[in-house]
DNA sequence: TAGTTTGTTAAACAATCGTTTAAAAGCAGA
DNA sequence: TCTGCTTTTAAACGATTGTTTAACAAACTA
C-alpha cells in the first residue's frame, strides 16, 4: 500500500506524540487511547499504519538506530587518525542524542527488557555496531598501545558516557530546575571526550555549571 | 501492624520475584497476577503488604538507593586522598551493581519516567547523592587542578560508566552468548576506573574479552 | 464518471488490569 | 477454649487494555 500526503501527516503525528509519550511515561505505561487523543487521531489509525503497538515502537527504535548507525559509518570509518575520528564521532553523537532526547530515552529504557519480538530487532543493530567499534576503536588501540579491550565492553561504556546527562535529565531537573542551557552542549561534549581519552586527570579547560 | 516470620517469608518472596520480573519485562509490563503466580503467593497479598503496585516499586527502589547511598557515605567521605577514595568507591559500587543487577536495571529504566508519586521519591535520593559528589569529587578537583565541573554532570556520568555493562548485558548476551565471566568484574572495575581517571590513553594493563 | 485504493470513523470485541471485599484459616497469649 | 491479631484465600469490582470490525468518506486511476 502507498500512502498519500494526508496519510503521512497523521502517521507522523502519531510517531511524534508517541516518541514524546513513550519517553515521558514509558512504552508499556502509555495507552493507545491516550496517544490517539494527544495526537488528535482516531484510535484505529495506529493499528492501521503500524499494525500493532509494538510495531509503532519498532518503527521508533528503527529510525533512531538508523540515524545513530549512520553517524558511526560517517565519522568512525575512514582513513583519519583513530583519535581524531573518535573526537568527531563523539561530537556528532552527543549532538544527535541532544536532538533526539526522547528517542534516546526510549531506546535506553526499553533496551534491557525481554521481548522476543523486539530483542531480535535490537540484537541486529547491536551486532552491526559492535563490528565498527571493534575495527575502529579496539583494533587501533591494540596496535598502538597494546591494550586489549572488548567491543562489547567499550562500546556500551562510550554510549553510556555520551547519553548519561540525557538519561538522567528528567530526574536532575527536579533537583536543578534550570535544565540544560544552550551552551551546555559544547562543554558536555568536551567533558565526555576529555574523560574518555584523557580521564579526569587530563581535564584542563574549565567546565561550567549545569 | 507487626509481621510474623511467615508473613515476612511471603513478603520477601514477593520482593524477590518482583525484582526479577520488573528487570526482565519492565515495571508497567509486569502484571500482578503473573507476579503472584511466579512467587507462589495469593494475588491479594501484594496489596496487603505493599498497599499498591507502586508501593512495591518504591520498596524496591528504596532498598537499592539505600545500599548505594551507604556505599557513597562509606567510601567517598573521609580524610583519605580524593583519588584513592574514588578508586575504592568505584570498586565497591561496581561490585554492588553486579550483585544487584536486576535492581540496577529497574532503577535505570524507571528513572526517566514521569510519575509524580515516584519522581518525588527519586529526587530525594538524587539531592542526597549530589551533595556528596560535589563535596568529595567536584570541590577537590577544583582545588587541585582548577577544573570546574558540575556534580549533576559528573555524577550521572560516573554512574553511567559503572553501570554500562550491566544495563547493556541483556542485549549484549544476544550477541555474545557466553555472558559475564567470573573474572570479568575485576577487569571491568579496572577499565572504568582507568578511563574515568586517566582515559583511554592512560590504559596500560591488558583487558580481556567479555 | 465508474471503479479501486487509501484514509477515517465509531463501536464493539475479549482479555487483562490493579484493587477491594468479606470470609476463613493460622496463630499467639490469656 | 476463647479472644484478638495476622495471614491467606477466592471472588468480584469497575476500569482500561490492545485489537478488530464494518461502514463511510476521500482521493486517485482508468
Amino acid at each position: 500500500m502507498e500512502f498519500t500526503q494526508k496519510g503521512i501527516d497523521t502517521k507522523n503525528r502519531i510517531v511524534d506524540t508517541a516518541i514524546a509519550l513513550f519517553a515521558k511515561k514509558g512504552f508499556a505505561a502509555t495507552g493507545l487511547r491516550e496517544l490517539a487523543n494527544e495526537a488528535e487521531v482516531n484510535l484505529a489509525m495506529i493499528n492501521y499504519f503500524f499494525g500493532s503497538k509494538k510495531g509503532l515502537l519498532k518503527d521508533i527504535l528503527d529510525t533512531f538506530f538508523t540515524g545513530y548507525s549512520s553517524l558511526m559509518q560517517q565519522h568512525l570509518r575512514g582513513p583519519s587518525k583513530p583519535e581524531e575520528k573518535l573526537r568527531h564521532f563523539i561530537r556528532h553523537a552527543v549532538e544527535y542524542f541532544n536532538e533526539n532526547r526522547d528517542g534516546l530515552i526510549i531506546v535506553l529504557t526499553e533496551l534491557p527488557h525481554e521481548d522476543p519480538e523486539i530483542t531480535e530487532y535490537k540484537a541486529k543493530w547491536a551486532r552491526k555496531m559492535m563490528i565498527i567499534v571493534r575495527e575502529e576503536i579496539c583494533t587501533p588501540l591494540k596496535e598502538t598501545s597494546g591494550v586489549v579491550v572488548s567491543p562489547v565492553v567499550i562500546g556500551p561504556l562510550l554510549v553510556s558516557m555520551m547519553s548519561s546527562r540525557f538519561l538522567f535529565a528528567p530526574i536532575i531537573e527536579t533537583v536543578n530546575p534550570p535544565g540544560l542551557k544552550e551552551e551546555f552542549l559544547d562543554k558536555y561534549t568536551d567533558l565526555v571526550t576529555g574523560i574518555f581519552l584523557e580521564g579526569l586527570s587530563g581535564l584542563t579547560h574549565n567546565q561550567d555549571e549545569g
